[in-house]
DNA sequence: GAACAATGTTCTATATATTGAACAATCCGC
DNA sequence: GCGGATTGTTCAATATATAGAACATTGTTC
């Protein structure tokens, strides 16, 4: 639960009834919501926990913690009568890292600029304007490390990659403006500023966090692009930004480069 | 799809409409199809595509889809109308692999064994007596390699580890049999010498299969418990039966060794 | 570019998943 | 080890998710 890095704290759940009430199948939506409970959850939970924290009633709890016990979703010990997540959500992920080429693709890259650069390197993916999320990860291995894991979110508009995600998404700017405000930075920027930043971004073809999202902490995030339109994934470099100094002009380069490089192999702009 | 070394193949999936038929959230079989059929296919799908492959009714697949979407498991491609695996599943594989000490713990055992045996080891958790899942690896980096995923799945009987989970897990006979007759080996023991090799990995505490499933390919598992009961996890070692040769003695101390410690350190038997 | 075929989506009646209460099995303090 | 409380499970009535047909949209052929 707690990644070095912050990701968003899961905002109270009674929202899952908001959720289950105008959905055509709403037995998915309280799957969901267990998934995610159960892989939040340190410990294995029972049905009255489970529907409890979700809201939901008991009964129907349990019909979903069976089927998702058949589906080898969730695990379930008989003698404790607790379920948790099982290893199935594992082969789901697998296939989906294998079906996009950049998981693969970006890898050495990530490797090779951690190693140059002594950081911490990680390949993202923009889910809509809500999420980005950690799909591929490199660290040099030598002195400290910051560290987030393969799988982490993050709102899609924070930090460098977020400035990434906005400058080349061509979204209405109040579509931008009703997320922006939901954001939570350690020193937050004005709109307008951010705004302002969008453009120089799209100037540059990279951005630049220094301390905002994480104080001390500087960001640069390049966009890669698949095809035409919007640019879905993004390369990062983390690092602790007085350690980083004078190199920032060369990883920016080097950053800029890789992300152009892979952007040419996925066939992108 | 394609892994060097074999999974199982995906039986016709004509078998969703049983499954849909006595449960009492159908909703998620579907969606559990869903998601493996999307898995598996490499490129994205369409609804009737999809629904026509699971045998569902296309407005039903419509609404599961949909709902998929809404939980981040699904990407929609509204342009193509095109339904695809979507990275929240990442997510979920996460939290998994932090609830479990084991998949931190053996992750260094497995580093320093491939490197000094220079061949594939992984760490595997079994599911019931259906599956295991190969949830942690590591290979040496030099020479040929005989390499899975992470995420992929075997029937749980097959090979040294098969051996294993039989071996000490106390199933009634029938039980076993039954499941053994379903196995696909490359060479296929009789069910009374397996029977026999089982008293003998109990015998000496770890399985070897030397091209039984796998022609020139030598296997060593070694159960790793986590309490009492019967183990659910293994490590594994993966090599060419040929260069393996007089190494295989030193290869399986040294596993045996190391799945003692990580049950020590995970307070097994 | 019109006609056709195929695919995606909405709509409504009905089979059924969900609910909430009743029942059974555990757990826990004394 | 006994009673009370909590948790897990079953069951029958009904609110509703689903199936199948109708409608809309998209792609394809001539």
């Amino acid at each position: 639960m707690s990644d070095p890095i912050r990701t968003r704290s899961p905002s109270p759940v009674r929202k899952v009834a908001a959720a289950v009430k105008d959905s055509k199948a709403p037995a998915i939506t309280r799957a969901a919501a267990i998934l995610r409970l159960l892989g939040r959850s340190d410990r294995p939970l029972g049905v009255q926990a489970i529907a409890k924290e979700l809201g939901l009633v008991p009964s129907t709890c349990l019909y979903v913690l069976r089927a998702l016990a058949e589906e080898e979703l969730v695990s379930f010990d008989a003698d404790i009568k607790r379920y948790a997540l099982e290893a199935g959500v594992l082969t789901l992920a697998r296939h989906w890292l294998r079906r996009d080429p950049f998981n693969d693709l970006a890898q050495p890259l990530l490797d090779r600029l951690a190693q140059r650069f002594g950081l911490t390197m990680l390949g993202v993916q923009a889910v809509g304007l809500d999420h980005m999320i950690v799909v591929a990860m490199a660290q040099s291995g030598s002195g400290f490390q910051l560290s987030t894991q393969v799988g982490s979110r993050f709102p899609a508009l924070i930090s460098a990659t977020g400035r990434c995600i906005a400058a080349f998404g061509d979204y209405p700017e109040a579509v931008l403006k009703a997320r922006f405000d939901q954001l939570r930075w350690d020193d937050p920027p004005a709109f307008d500023d951010w705004m302002a930043q969008l453009r120089q971004t799209r100037a540059q073809g990279f951005a630049v966090d220094e301390g905002q999202y994480i104080a001390g902490v500087t960001v640069v995030s390049a966009p890669v692009w698949k095809g035409a339109g919007r640019p879905v994934h993004a390369l990062v470099a983390i690092g602790i930004g007085a350690a980083l100094g004078r190199e920032l002009g060369a990883l920016q380069d080097a950053l800029v480069e890789a992300a152009g490089a892979l952007s040419g192999q996925l066939g992108g702009a």
